[in-house]
DNA sequence: GGTATATCGATATGCATTTATCGATATACC
DNA sequence: GGTATATCGATAAATGCATATCGATATACC
């Protein structure tokens, strides 16, 4: 039954848990699906709907305990075991998320960071190592790493995505902007900032000239 | 009839760009659906409707022409007027984000960035200002801007938020591992790192899992 | 010029996700 | 203790999106 889990669902998760555990520093014992909806600005039956996914219900009049709901939104979402990942191209997006520490909260470590240009070889300020990349396949295997973050310029990042493959590597996550074609079982999920920018960008131009045409009922 | 291009194909146009300008540099004047389809692994008939959203139309046996395609997309992404941004939070993100050159491709112009902590006032390395932020509400006012970035830490995201609505901006891109209240005709699109990791990490769990009882037929 | 074929565009089907409706139940208050 | 109400959970309808099917049409080749 808890396999069913909706791709849909499964982002807004970690969302929920954000929320969950601010309510719980503040020492909200429990908390309503409603009053979960309004602050997210979310449905409240979707809420209600995500919730009965992960969690084992909450009781009319008081809703849900603010303390087991975290607790079974973070078995789901696997936080509780950490997955190992690497990281290739150390430029400056590269090294942002090395540096970045709260990857871990989410139930990611990287280990280490791979780059062709001697250059930026060696220890980063944030610790982590950074190596060359002909001994990428070498750590991950010796590792068992499972997770590659792909940080190079688009056109070398299928060459990276390739190696990482041969690695071992089971998913992989994308910044370059760039389509990437794997094996099938394979997850590649890019975090492509041109769609994003696509959305914002979008509803500026309908907003903008909405405003031109100021006709109130534009439809 | 324009008018009503979905999300997801909206998300998936620059995907579609970023392959035809490929394509338009190797000199291919011309170029099928089921071509785009295969190179970026979606299907077929998707690629056609997503087309048929923004162009006015491709010629049978011949497919589309590259450049006119090319057009389309960048037009309906808005990419041909440049939109002004102001990024605020100069940590490593922050920095990184400044620094990537590639924004300009998709019509986004960071003009500035602000950050209360002094230290890292001043011109940044990509050559950019970092101000103070008690001035961004008159800059924002004075160049019209009408994109705010956030990367602040989660703890004070809100308030950037609350300052950037002030200040007349109507589309913000959040990656403050957090969720954002603004009035209705404000866009917020968080950049959900926790999100894709989330994905991600299931994805290890399902094949890892799998592989533990190797059933082969587990359902 | 006629026929074959690749490719397009439109309509229709199916699936996933969201939203709506309704009855059930635990707490609160009289 | 009985009734009112907030909230939950389940089932049903609606929507949005992806996939399939089919006829139309422009090019290529005979």
């Amino acid at each position: 039954m808890k396999r069913s889990i909706s791709i849909q669902t499964l982002q807004r998760l970690p969302i929920y848990l954000n929320f969950l555990k601010e309510l719980s520093q503040n020492k909200r014992m429990n908390i309503s699906a409603k009053c979960i909806a309004d602050n997210l600005r979310l449905g409240e039956i979707q809420v209600r709907k995500d919730l009965a996914a992960v969690s084992s219900g909450g009781k009319p009049k008081v809703g849900y305990v603010t303390e087991d709901l975290i607790k079974d939104i973070e078995i789901n979402l696997g936080h509780n075991n950490l997955h190992d990942a690497v990281l290739v191209g150390a430029g400056k997006l590269g090294k942002a998320l090395l540096s970045y520490d709260g990857f871990k909260g989410y139930g990611l470590n990287i280990v280490a960071a791979f780059d062709v240009c001697g250059d930026v070889l060696g220890s980063n300020d944030s610790g982590k190592q950074i190596l060359a990349i002909d001994k990428m396949k070498d750590l991950c295997e010796r590792m068992k790493v499972r997770i590659g973050i792909i940080t190079v310029p688009a056109d070398s990042a299928q060459k990276v995505c390739d190696m990482l493959v041969e690695s071992g590597i089971l998913a992989i996550w994308n910044f370059a902007p760039t389509h990437l074609s794997a094996p099938e079982n394979i997850l590649i999920k890019s975090e492509n900032m041109a769609s994003s920018l696509a959305l914002l960008s979008m509803h500026l131009i309908k907003n903008i000239d909405s405003k031109k045409g100021e006709m109130d009922n534009e439809e």
